[in-house]
DNA sequence: ATGGCGGTTCACATTCCGTTCACACATGTG
DNA sequence: CACATGTGTGAACGGAATGTGAACCGCCAT
């Protein structure tokens, strides 16, 4: 949750950069109407416009005494005297302008203390999603198992969507610079991640005659 | 308390401008030393020029388990990975350079704070319970007796349900210090914190094959 | 000293999986 | 259709990664 509305251009787009979702609310009023069916995760208030409305909606917010929901105030230097007194009114603040990376390092602390998990690092094509944190692979919905050739194989693939590589540039990339083997071993694991991602699913690996493998975004169809 | 000895000058001037009475030490041992009659209120720890130590400090500071003894970091910017999987070793932190009235409201904030248990005292997933105040572990209600590395490892690992580590990222976050060879120490002691966990439980730290150990949350979930 | 404790290291056993091979099949070309 | 080239398939080998037992070593307290 995001005060005020519209939300600060910066705000919003480190936010998006990682990957959090948000919405802005206008005043403590939207706060309640808005609110997702599983809750607000936290609020971002930023008070440089008008710091009685952010503190007005910072009230509001600790009024309802959701579990130590995680708050985080942004205002500039110049109000820092502001904060006198109002401790209790948030849970961390940052001083604007500020750097994308410390937002992130803050909200990623103020989740942490209060026991909510993390967003997981994922990647996903599809069907498909790849936790990177935990080495789990799914493909609708069900766990595959992968070792690690193929999990590492898949994983440099589905990153790079429709794009064609040969033999040796798989096996440079994901086996390394110093690799030199036959190329064929690319195809054996290619074979096994097929298996195992099921006959409806083989297919997003695909095999560019003469040339190699491209995962996904059938080249034709566009 | 402030690290290192001596402190930064901005730093010192600042606490001095807001009557905080301080003094620097170098490391750990000095910190246990120098402590006053009543304790620390709190430490400030600069990790601009020296980072491992540093953290060995927080370390430190943890360790002795003070009742949520306030911990502020300083780092500069480009440091800010730094701080990745050591949200449990510093209460805030904050960028330098830093202005004067900023540290002030951190400190203050941070005080407040403290009167209000923020810090989770206990770790618990599924059967296993982390005591971390009194370093008691128990597995479905019995206590283990696990030792200070046992004990560290399994903390580390369950605070992280899911996430993979390698054997080096834990021998540089549990063991805390650069590591010269001997990666197979931490197998033995996976190995040992199973056998103590029971056989029903030793699947609680799973070996991902390549990669490293990660703890709970079995594969068949994303 | 010494005996126990805990952390580390070593040697060996075991499991697993990456690689390779031989062959079948598919595709493109004359 | 014959041929060459490229790819899929199954099985087998070998070695790397991990499990396991035991020895080593520094530390502290009795």
């Amino acid at each position: 949750m995001l005060f005020p509305d519209p939300a600060p251009p910066e705000l919003a787009q480190a936010l998006d950069l990682g990957g959090y979702p948000w919405k802005s609310v206008g005043d403590e009023v939207a706060a309640d109407g808005d609110e997702p069916p599983d809750g607000w995760a936290g609020a971002i208030v930023c008070a440089d416009a008008n710091p009685e409305a952010a503190f007005a909606i910072c009230r509001a917010v600790r009024k309802r005494d959701l579990p130590l929901e995680p708050l985080l105030l942004l205002i500039s230097g110049a109000q820092l005297g502001d904060l006198e007194l109002r401790d209790d009114l948030f849970d961390d603040f940052m001083l604007t302008p500020f750097h994308p990376r410390e937002l992130e390092a803050r909200v990623k602390h103020l989740f942490w203390r209060t026991g909510r998990g993390t967003r997981p690092e994922l990647i996903e094509y599809g069907e498909l999603i790849l936790n990177l944190e935990t080495y789990q692979a799914a493909i609708s919905g069900h766990p595959i198992d992968l070792t690690y050739m193929e999990y590492e194989l898949l994983k440099f693939l589905a990153s790079h969507p429709g794009k064609v590589f040969t033999r040796e540039t798989l096996l440079s990339r994901v086996w390394g610079y110093e690799y030199y083997g036959g190329a064929r071993t690319v195809d054996v694991h290619v074979r096994r991640l097929r298996a195992k991602l099921g006959e409806e699913h083989a297919n997003l690996i695909q095999t560019v005659r003469s040339v190699g493998y491209s995962f996904g975004q059938s080249r034709w169809s566009i």
